[in-house]
DNA sequence: AGCTAGTTGCAAATGGTTCTCATGTGCATT
DNA sequence: AATGCACATGAGAACCATTTGCAACTAGCT
């Protein structure tokens, strides 16, 4: 609680140091995304914020999301047939399992596979910018 | 010419087999994703197919598409922030590296990632039913 | 407290993709 | 080769997640 807490004003600083204003909406969302243990889409998060904010916009979830993306404090995921779905970009780096029947989200991290990736790029002439790896599985009955 | 000719026959005989028409539209799409060597989205398919013939619409391009899908004869890919692209299913399974200055997709293998992601998914409790790795590069200044 | 540029809510616009519907047409059957 | 009809097509409307225009607010520097 008091970790989320610490978390939040910590956001708000920077986003204040990157000249955006943290308002009443923007606290809210802030608030929701960093207290979320899962991956919301935009109108779960409206759903979420109205909540704490009754006068919170979709629009407004939507700009929120875009500068908090832009300042790097959350991270946008465009899973397979779904609505863009997002998260705070606080954890290290990892990839995504997505189960296919219930739409859940894991996040798993390789070093192996991360390795293989830029080696992949070096040897076709590339340097590795970013990647996107998802693995869509179902859960194993035994 | 004479290879991918044989490769159009085949493939309208997986349609035909799969009780799809081969009208008109559907023979210039299928040609045109034959020989294509890139991978087109769905309004560079339908400027092609036009050059062929003018009659096809924007609409039958994406149930063509859509069709083609589900027969297993191409695959849709959706890469970060872009409309939907296409490529025949006939090259054995690969991944992609996206140039994220031109657009070029390079296609790439790697068995060891492969079983990597299998190995994954098994340790969380998992079948992996299938994945998507996309390496978004710049070319290499050297 | 006041100023002002950044924000907001609302509604309308966007844009890729899908759907509706009236008309056309593969192709299995004669 | 002619026929019938279930499936296809073209044109445009509908969808739907996301973005944008605009007039009314407001965070936060002074």
């Amino acid at each position: 609680m008091s970790q989320s807490k610490n978390r939040i004003v910590e956001l708000e600083g920077i986003l204040r140091d990157g000249g955006v204003r943290v308002t009443r909406q923007r606290a809210a969302i802030l608030k929701i995304l960093a207290e979320a243990e899962d991956h919301p889409d935009a109108s779960e998060l409206h759903r979420r914020a109205k909540e704490i904010d009754a006068t919170v916009s979709l629009s407004t979830v939507y700009r929120t999301l875009s500068a908090l993306e832009q300042q790097g404090v959350v991270q946008r995921h465009a899973f397979e047939n779904a609505t863009a779905r997002f998260e705070t970009a606080d954890a290290p780096h990892h990839d995504h399992l997505i189960d296919i029947e219930t739409g859940a989200v894991i996040e798993f991290r390789s070093d192996k596979i991360e390795q293989l990736q830029a080696e992949i790029a070096a040897e076709l002439g590339y340097d590795l910018v970013r990647h996107r790896l998802e693995l869509y599985c179902r859960k194993r009955k035994d």
